[in-house]
DNA sequence: CACACTTACGATATTCGTAAGGATT
DNA sequence: AATCCTTACGAATATCGTAAGTGTG
């Protein structure tokens, strides 16, 4: 099976659009003779006359007409693959699929993606806003590119990067004691009704590691944050929740106040497949989010 | 826009298929080091890295795998491409269009169209058996590949070859007194009446052109030879035809008889188009007819 | 240390452009 | 004589294979 190469091709073509070698050379930037040999060269690999030529013309032969069609349509077919690989490349085009906890879904990705989409309005995007697990699941089956989870053993096969430690806060309705508590402790709110995120939650993981010692009154325990937020704001209880969540409250009736434990954190990390490297795009956003975060 | 070849986009497949350099070199017929050389070409001309890959694993990039369907697309449609132009050149496609005067078409060419279906049995044929002037109007449309016809006066842009002299021959029932003639002359034909073919075509014109001092009995003109062979047969007169259209009066009631004068001839000619080769199915169609006829 | 990819490097092959050649108008 | 394709040829470039280098399990 013959070598041919995309130039030969353009070649070719010009020389039977132009029906000249002089001409189809210069558009070819190439000497005249070079392009001749470039011509004859190929002519010899394909094993057949593609143009009859003396002085006075130039014109496809038989097989050279019969070979056109598919030359034009095989460099079109060429330049449409590496033109979008290019676009791919030059994030144009794209798409990247994102794992991450619902907790950072809501509050805190959506300024980083609107930026992202901005800079890049080619790139699409897709986030899958999960616990953890699943969320390391779809980066292990490669249907995520990378994830933003908390995992405290590191898995394998995976690469594991520290994004951030997320420090808890106390959540508390405004007309509650803690809210005007002038020196609070992790002891004063041990006796107060808690509402907690559920136990396969990474907010309750963390929270429940950190809290290790103390017994908390946990009344109820619910799925979401936002059932969170409702269930203080009805006077039910407090929380304490990562300070990445406090977009959920932001409301009138409650206050968020910083508890003085500096080892109370969530840590979220960003997880990807060890062998692979992300795609441009993948990458693109990837970048992005540890620079907002260190930043 | 990047050059790429054949070679490359081979590799490159290779390379996706076995993830190892050592076994796609080896398939490549290639050295290790030289594969490698290829592959980092490629993506520099791409401007991406196309695989991932270090001492212990090598698989495609999210680019890579991107390019990956294009690359098997179009390697795919280079090869057909290729085959396609290769079975034409070898004679296992192909379609050649003749042109050739009716006189021939039923009882020479069949013969000559018999061999060559059975030596080129993939090459389709065209015949359009018509008079002389229509059969040199497809060559010179290009919608023919060459024809056999009758033309005395050179065309422009038209190659003619003399492909043989079609000497006349009478044709007469057997109980025809010239049947027995010992002696056959023109001037024993005139006073009989004659069948002809009407003036357009080439065999009256050549026997015109033949006889021009002598004036024959012509009470019927008729377009068809097989429409001579009946009258003749009917007893309604006798016709003189050429050599090669002797096929139509080979009947029990019929007899031929040699003319004796030399340049009693109808001339055929091969006439194709002065510019462009012929194909290659066409050149061997071509080259068997007139080794069949010279030989 | 064994395996697999990369780098180094001299040798070979290809491709280039300039200049001369040949054919046609 | 002018035009256009081909041939000739030395120079620049690309590609090859061998051998040494590097990094990982």
């Amino acid at each position: 099976m013959p070598d041919l190469s995309t130039r030969q091709l353009r070649a070719f073509i010009a020389l039977a659009d132009q029906r000249s070698f002089t001409k189809a050379a210069a558009a070819c930037h190439l000497s005249q003779p070079a392009f001749s040999a470039l011509i004859r060269t190929m002519e010899q690999s394909l094993g057949t006359r593609l143009f009859d030529r003396d002085t006075r013309s130039v014109q496809l032969s038989a097989e050279g007409r019969l070979f056109e069609t598919s030359a034009r349509q095989l460099l079109g077919d060429f330049c449409l693959a590496i033109s979008d690989l290019g676009d791919h490349v030059e994030r144009r085009k794209g798409r990247v699929h994102v794992a991450a906890l619902p907790s950072l879904a809501a509050g805190w990705l959506p300024a980083i993606f609107a930026e992202f989409r901005k800079t890049w309005p080619g790139i699409d995007l897709n986030l899958s806003d999960l616990l953890s697990d699943p969320c390391i699941d779809l980066v292990r089956s490669n249907k995520a590119d990378f994830a933003l989870a908390a995992t405290g053993t590191s898995q394998a096969g995976l690469d594991v990067q520290l994004l951030c430690s997320d420090r808890f806060f106390l959540v508390c309705r405004k007309d509650h004691p803690l809210a005007s508590e002038k020196a609070l402790t992790l002891k004063k709110l041990v006796p107060y009704p808690f509402i907690h995120m559920s136990r396969n939650s990474s907010v309750r993981q963390a929270l429940d590691a950190a809290l290790r010692p103390l017994q908390t009154n946990t009344f109820l325990e619910v799925d979401q944050l936002a059932t969170v937020t409702g269930m203080v704001e009805a006077g039910l209880g407090i929380s304490v929740v990562p300070a990445l969540t406090l977009f959920h409250f932001e409301r009138k009736a409650l206050v968020t106040r910083s508890l003085p434990i500096p080892n109370l954190t969530r840590k979220i990390y960003v997880v990807r497949r060890q062998e692979g490297s992300l795609s441009v795009a993948a990458k693109a956003l990837h970048d992005l989010i540890v620079l907002r975060m260190k930043g």
